[in-house]
DNA sequence: TCTTAAAGGAGAATTATTCTCTAAAAGCAG
DNA sequence: CTGCTTTTAGAGAATAATTCTCCTTTAAGA
């Protein structure tokens, strides 16, 4: 993705450009799916070496708070960064972890349509995320 | 839940009765609502105030293993347990990490029958859940 | 009762993530 | 362009949930 581009969504949410945070954000996109913390490191540093681990830490915290990216749980205790900050779904394989983004605008309707009618009582339904749990061939 | 129960549910599964793993498991039926492991230890050591946690997360995970109970993962990195090991979705509360089971088999059938129309490629499904965000009150 | 494999205890080890504290640099005003 | 202020980066220690190790104890079938 082109330096602009990336530049641009930094200050569109009005946080200061940075060398890192440049190279963190491009490393997410660059490693298409669903990277680990771990990966952006590894990734980050061959082309920016010296790049601290806390750094990285911080700046995919501090993009996740700003909606650029989002943080993904999986079956083990590591997260996963996702570079779409857009709702959608996952589908997701247990054996080999691959993450992949679902997007469907009728199944979100068809939920949306559902809930409306059941109206569970006492909780006031935000948002409702899907996961597809099965095998990619 | 009475002890008879409990132990007919391990040897039902060919697992050999302990009172760490009676305890253990009658602490998640007695804490309702998923509990942490932490939750689970403190519990269990006003009846038993020696077990170790170490104790308490092997037994966790052979029971996790024979589909006695449920692992459940959220936002922060704390595992919590479900005692409930059946198909199930969950309304979840970010704000104050309460969680409750929901079942719904019309909504099961739902889904079922949509994504066998949808035919996503490359993928087969193997469970589909639900997690509906919002607010209890 | 004896035997053996499985389970428990205690505490060290692991590991992803956060925290702390200081130095550096971004971005704005002049 | 220069200096000022606040945010950010670096380095490594700290944290905390969970697992591992190693040895002892116990469950359960013969």
């Amino acid at each position: 993705m082109d330096n602009e581009i990336i530049k641009n969504k930094l200050t569109g949410k009005g946080l200061k450009v940075t060398p890192q945070r440049m190279f963190v954000l491009e490393a997410i996109y660059a490693l298409d799916n669903h990277p680990t913390a771990e990966n952006i490191i590894d990734y980050t540093r061959n082309v920016y070496p010296h790049i601290a681990i806390g750094t990285v830490y911080k700046v995919l915290n501090k993009l996740v708070e700003n909606d650029l990216i989002k943080k993904v749980k999986t079956e083990n205790d590591v997260m996963r960064y996702d570079a779409n900050p857009e709702r959608h779904h996952h589908l997701y394989d247990k054996e080999s972890e691959a993450i992949q983004d679902y997007y469907d605008e009728e199944l979100d309707a068809l939920l949306k349509k559902y809930f409306k009618r059941k109206n569970i009582t006492g909780f006031t339904i935000e948002e409702i995320v899907v996961q597809i749990n099965g095998k990619f061939n």
